[in-house]
DNA sequence: AGGGCGTGACGTACACCGTACGTTCCTCCG
DNA sequence: CGGAGGAACGTACGGTGTACGTCACGCCCT
């Protein structure tokens, strides 16, 4: 009946497959295994509790990100790439993106992104010390913006547009809110993340710690 | 036996408590009707479900942030205090921290920090469109930033220094991240949430959206 | 060739979860 | 005094993660 012998590259693709179609907290041994056509504690010879197989599910959504660095580019594009890279998980796997952020992982698929940033930063001018700072300030730049952009559904929703009521507002206590009611009701994620991309790229050009002109 | 009469808000109060001390996973209906000396289905005569109940904690958690501002003083100095007071709330409610930031809530509670944030941004020479863009900028990375204190621990955990082990990385496939590694295994958040955000204050205090000597 | 053994699939069992439903009791108002 | 409404409660159901014991099969070594 099963034609494949079951493995934990095999089970992880199934728990990624089941969070896009029904959304993570879909998720269970049970709910996977039937998937596969198979028992539930025959999961348990792959993956030794539910936990690392969440783990499995984040390291391999993450290890999916196509990078595309050109060493030769101005820092200034790779960073803009690699960014954009990163934020494309979003896209391709939106009800997983929570998972690769809310659980951090010791493990190479990890680790690959970090030293990409790294060594462009490193190229820009930057030091040890405010490499990994800035890339830290690019992190949670990301993240944030990845959670705003896929938290507005948690697991399943119908679009939910417009969460906030421009009627429900009370223009006495929340002046701005209340004004700017149609711009906080819809978001353009992709020109949003834009934004603050340039920005940061442009607040660490001129930043006095990095030494002008390298690469 | 039970003095108290039992309400919504010493349920969610309960519900913090128990966060704080035993993590987040530790929450169940049974669990906290225990914790308060009470039947189990006698919560839902005063939340409706598990769900409200952690949005009530999230509501409640974020309603005590601390907002001093100062509607005279400079705008850096009113962006930087709410900041800061924001990032409070990662000190005195650590394990309370994801439920903030993963549920998005649509009452009173969650907009006037929002509210706060226009209204300053507004006085720094920003019309709407910019204030409501930088102020999804400040976010991201605040709570970007958050996680990455929080996240450290997503239940429990022994501290997990040095999630980054030196001697397990390969230096021919990791140079950078392998030469760094002392500075990736620690972390002070202090100085690195600082440091994102003056970065950010300095950048958006010569961003040409802004409209120059107002306030 | 045959026996031992590791491995993987499986079923059962347990403690716990959220919550729908029906019951009881206490209080307050007419 | 009697009725009504709300609050606390107990029971029950379907679902969860996983510890444990059992079984069949293929490989290796004698």
């Amino acid at each position: 009946m099963t034609s494949q012998p079951l493995s934990r590259a095999r089970i992880v693709a199934a728990a990624v497959e089941l969070i896009e179609r029904e959304g993570a907290d879909a998720v269970s041994m049970r709910r996977i295994a039937s998937e596969l056509g198979v028992g539930v504690m025959s999961l348990y010879n792959h993956v030794p509790n539910k936990g690392a197989l969440l783990d499995g599910v984040a390291e391999s959504v993450l290890s999916e990100i196509g990078f595309t660095d050109d060493p030769e580019a101005h820092w200034s594009d790779r960073v803009r790439m690699q960014a954009r890279a990163f934020r494309q998980i979003a896209h391709h796997y939106p009800r997983c993106t929570m998972l690769v952020v809310s659980r951090q992982l010791h493990t190479d698929a990890g680790l690959l992104p970090v030293e990409r940033a790294l060594a462009t930063l490193r190229s820009a001018g930057f030091d040890g010390v405010d490499a990994v700072r800035v890339l830290r300030l690019f992190i949670a730049f990301i993240v944030g913006s990845l959670l705003r952009e896929v938290g507005v559904t948690p697991t399943f929703a119908p679009v939910h547009e417009a969460a906030i009521d421009a009627e429900k507002i009370d223009p006495e206590l929340f002046p701005e809110v209340s004004a700017l009611s149609e711009l906080l009701g819809s978001c353009d994620h992709e020109a949003e993340f834009a934004f603050g991309v340039e920005l940061l790229i442009q607040a660490i050009a001129v930043h006095p710690a990095r030494r002008e002109g390298t690469r």
